[in-house]
DNA sequence: CGGTCATATATCATTCAGAAATATACTTTG
DNA sequence: CAAAGTATATTTCTGAATGATATATGACCG
């Protein structure tokens, strides 16, 4: 979703200053599935401010900054409705770590374990944060997206859990088995390289 | 992780033009966990040519376009190695529908049935595909992944289907609540708005 | 014969993430 | 006690990436 529509949707909660939206992109459970960074929520704060859809008032604090507290418009509650109400596009994940392991065979079955080893951590402490969120369970959507995220921490662990040993050993005897043909190299099956080639560049 | 870091991954089962790299990044497996879009990878490819990360040979077809095809170097690989030998940072994941469904209780119930209705069947039918993806149970890698996002998306699926009803009767209890409070509205406690404040913007 | 789909590459505007710069005040640590 | 680090708060900039569009060719379909 874009910044904009990301800073209005914040906002319907009650109104906040960009720090704040900011930490509530991160925090859950709105962290486990949007973020921003401050480069994108400032100046969309003030194209929105522009464009009426938020009210923007400076507040001088004594024992902090001053900052700048946004607050929904009728016309910006619209706009948000407005974004909200098309079918949402396919969700996206990324993740560097199930790269690694898809070229497993390229790398040192060591590292592999220890990354294994660490994500397990990371998930299991990251679902001990998420049984004590109150807030979370407060109203209708933020209870389902939160057990949302549960559900998937839930069931990444035990997939991690329940395949580690058996993916560490299939790395091991891939290493082995190609050790042995390194030996006994077999009748040079290379695919045919292309020799009556162009190259390209510089 | 970077595009040119992706060129190579992609590149490291096999030579590959730019056209079949971004195919390979929108088929499972790899097409669960990372995607770059042809303005990202057709510049990569030029750059890491220049740098000698790769060799590009230009490939005249009968019946196609011609393609210019790219193969690792020695040098290239070792650079897949090195990008791939640090410890990976955080998985993202971004979700334009957990977002509806966290402020569903300002948009219409029926849409938010209909929205978690389509998802169940995109899942369903994302499922029954990975189930005859055969080439991804060939090594050690793809074989871990794809059974990590089959995991996926079964707990993503099951968790729907058992909370879609509950869900939806909440929302229901929830406007009527609602309606009941507009009729005989309760003493007034609203957040006190703050009234002597500055207008920021123009 | 026109439409659209698959192959194939290039380019460009907009958008975004990530980092650094700046400023203040409280807390922790040697 | 001073130094360092953490939390609040905003601004600005760079490099990277997305998404759309342009171009070209042949295949397939009604």
């Amino acid at each position: 979703m874009d910044v904009r529509t990301l800073c209005l949707a914040v906002l319907s909660g009650g109104e906040a200053s960009g720090y704040e939206i900011r930490k509530a992109l991160q925090e859950a459970p709105l962290g486990h599935f949007q973020d921003a960074a401050y480069g994108s929520i400032y100046p969309a704060l003030l194209r929105l401010s522009n464009e009426g859809l938020v009210n923007g008032t400076a507040l001088s604090q004594e024992k902090r900054p001053d900052k700048k507290v946004y607050s929904l418009t009728a016309s910006g509650e619209r706009a948000l409705r407005q974004a909200l109400m098309v079918a949402p596009g396919p969700d996206k994940y990324r993740s560097d770590f199930l790269l690694i392991l898809y070229l497993a065979d390229q790398l040192p079955a060591e590292f592999i374990i220890d990354i294994i080893d660490e994500r397990m951590a990371e998930y299991e402490s990251c679902l001990a944060d998420m049984d004590d969120c109150d807030a979370c369970l407060e109203q209708p959507g933020t209870r389902f997206v939160h057990g949302f995220g549960q559900a998937w921490y839930r069931a990444a662990l035990d997939y991690l859990r329940e395949n580690r040993d058996r993916f560490a050993a299939e790395l091991v005897e891939m290493k082995r088995r190609r050790e042995i043909n390194k030996e006994t190299p077999s009748s040079g099956e290379k695919a045919a390289p292309l020799t009556s080639s162009v190259l390209i560049g510089e």
